[in-house]
DNA sequence: GCAAAAATTTAAAACGTTTGCAATTTCAAA
DNA sequence: TTTGAAATTGCAAACGTTTTAAATTTTTGC
């Protein structure tokens, strides 16, 4: 049984050395005789010396945490976007000797409050920010304080220059529109939501970029919107839009979420899946798989892309780029059973 | 524009006070004149002065955090219970002021070395210790250390005194098996897993327990056992169960992922749920309300299991008591539709 | 108007580490 | 041996806060 050194000063005692040496001769400094060095990391190891992290926090400025605020969500967390994301951070950053800490944000509180209570008090040397939305002062207050931080996802500004990583969904969207004109489809829906995310934007903008490629004007798109975490709206909107005989063929959801509430209830307004109606998603979430047909969606990968986020904060952390990091991430195709042919019997 | 004041020396400076008056200031201290105490505040909140947790930690000895170390897991992250439990254990701690660090285990490292870092850097006033195993030398090191933390989830062994949380699974497994009974069924299979984790156990136990309080000589079990990560054992296990006249005509699994895949080798199989074989999960995981017929199973709402959770460490924290706190919470039967009366055709 | 008590403020040490600079030791050459 | 340079080690300050003990100012009673 060790005796219970916890302190620079007890190990340097026990050594018989000053604490600058020992400090040095654990930090590897060459100034130190090689002999002293490994004397010190026997001695070390042997009585479980872990360095006091708030005091090297407070000489050296930097903490080796990385802040991430979280908002709280509503009662049903539907999806494991948040558990595959800090897994994602988890791994990036401790290949660098980092680590995480999550902010909440209290139920009264305004999350930039939170934020900046993480920047200020020294907590972390930098932030992961994430669900951006149209106008947001979070960014605007990282930048103007100039501390690192990296973005998951984009504005909608390319004037302003940041750090970010964002998944593909133009692509995505246009790629899903184009699998699905070539099966026939002319008539589309979308289901999206009202909040300002621009995720929407670059998502809508995809399929209507994709849509205008074709220049094919008889090709339509209907549009159902609802706010994110309102269900009853959502429901309502799925079935104005599924309603009557004029319905679109085929129905690209903003996410998994939309789309499994349009499988739903076209099964409750009694169509057949894919056969009366096509639908598209967005997340691969778990439930996608088990939700029958098997819904055909994308997967953007979340962890991977949480630990690439990681990857270039701590370069941005360590080497202050003049041009910012961005990185575009493809989303890649999971095709299921709920996509087929158009149906014949209507135009 | 306010000026950029970071430090309470400047702060200090900028009011004309030392610094020491305006620390007790802030802190809130009677001795110090309310006049001066408002002119303080007025100020701090005018520049944004956060306190340095750098320099508070060191000489108050408390970080204001709590640690959760974090295994890497398989690379399919089934379910959201990492997210929810993030959630929870945020909410819980951000109500009293406290954030949480998320410290992941490098792939070459054990769990207890990760968690020994964390201890001994002093980064955390306590720590949350997930995933209990029969024999835990994350425990055993921690009461030794005489740290504070809780558990969640119990050690099979009864002597040893500590906080812990846990869903009781083993009257879960109880209800479970009488519903079934007085649907009929005699005859049981049990999918479980054949690592050491004490919550195998418990639900097992409860389920034994269950039967004997039946007293029923006809009632019988079977046991399907594989590796938790191991997806094709696992099918193998449950098709053998699944073959042959002799069969179950209900199923329990450890948790849903087991149960999910029980639904899927019955349908491959060619057996209706709930007609032929019954089923019976533990978890509620999204993917069990979309997989056919809807998984009958229960919820153990880790989101507000982790708030307790941070609500029991805050005050091990905080006030240190004698007794060991604990909880045991009593997981809800979520009925859906794949259970039903024991088939009549066979015995 | 003065002494004592009460109210208010402050100087200085402490927390455990890193680091600039100075001091000491070692060693080779003379 | 002595000397100077090279190698090695140590002193002391600094990081930003809290807190003990002491100093200062204000108030009160007579």
């Amino acid at each position: 049984m060790p005796v219970r050194v916890t302190t620079l000063k007890e190990l340097a005692a026990n050594l018989g050395l000053s604490i600058t040496t020992v400090s040095r001769a654990l930090a590897g400094h060459q100034q130190i005789a090689l002999k002293t060095r490994e004397r010190v990391a026997q001695a070390a190891r042997q009585v479980g010396y872990v360095p006091n992290t708030a005091a090297r926090t407070l000489v050296s400025g930097r903490s080796g945490f990385v802040g991430l605020v979280l908002p709280i969500r509503g009662p049903n967390l539907i999806d494991s976007f948040l558990g595959e994301f800090v897994t994602g951070l988890g791994e990036g950053l401790v290949a660098h000797g980092a680590d995480l800490i999550l902010a909440t944000v209290p139920q009264d509180q305004a999350e930039l409050a939170v934020l900046r209570h993480v920047v200020e008090s020294g907590r972390a040397d930098g932030v992961v920010v994430t669900r951006i939305s149209e106008v947001d002062e979070r960014l605007a207050y990282l930048r103007r304080r100039s501390f690192p931080f990296v973005a998951h996802g984009r504005l909608l500004d390319n004037d302003f220059d940041y750090n970010w990583l964002d998944t593909d969904g133009a692509h995505a969207f246009g790629e899903a529109f184009d699998m699905l004109y070539d099966l026939g489809h002319r008539h589309f829906g979308l289901v999206t939501i009202s909040e300002p995310m621009t995720f929407r934007h670059l998502r809508q903008d995809g399929l209507a970029a994709a849509i205008a490629r074709r220049g094919d004007p008889s090709v339509r798109l209907d549009v159902a919107t609802a706010p994110r975490f309102d269900r009853g709206a959502r429901i309502q909107a799925v079935n104005r839009m599924l309603q009557g005989s004029d319905r679109p063929t085929a129905v690209i959801a903003l996410f998994d979420e939309l789309a499994l509430t349009v499988l739903e209830e076209a099964a409750r307004a009694g169509l057949t899946v894919p056969r009366d109606l096509s639908v598209i998603g967005f997340d691969n979430v778990l439930a996608s798989a088990y939700a029958p047909p098997g819904l055909t969606t994308f997967d953007a990968s979340i962890r991977h892309c949480a630990r690439e986020i990681a990857d270039l904060l701590l370069t941005v952390i360590a080497e202050k780029p003049a041009a910012p990091l961005t990185r575009l991430i493809r989303p890649t195709l999971v095709s299921r059973a709920s996509h087929g042919p158009a149906p014949r019997t209507r135009s």
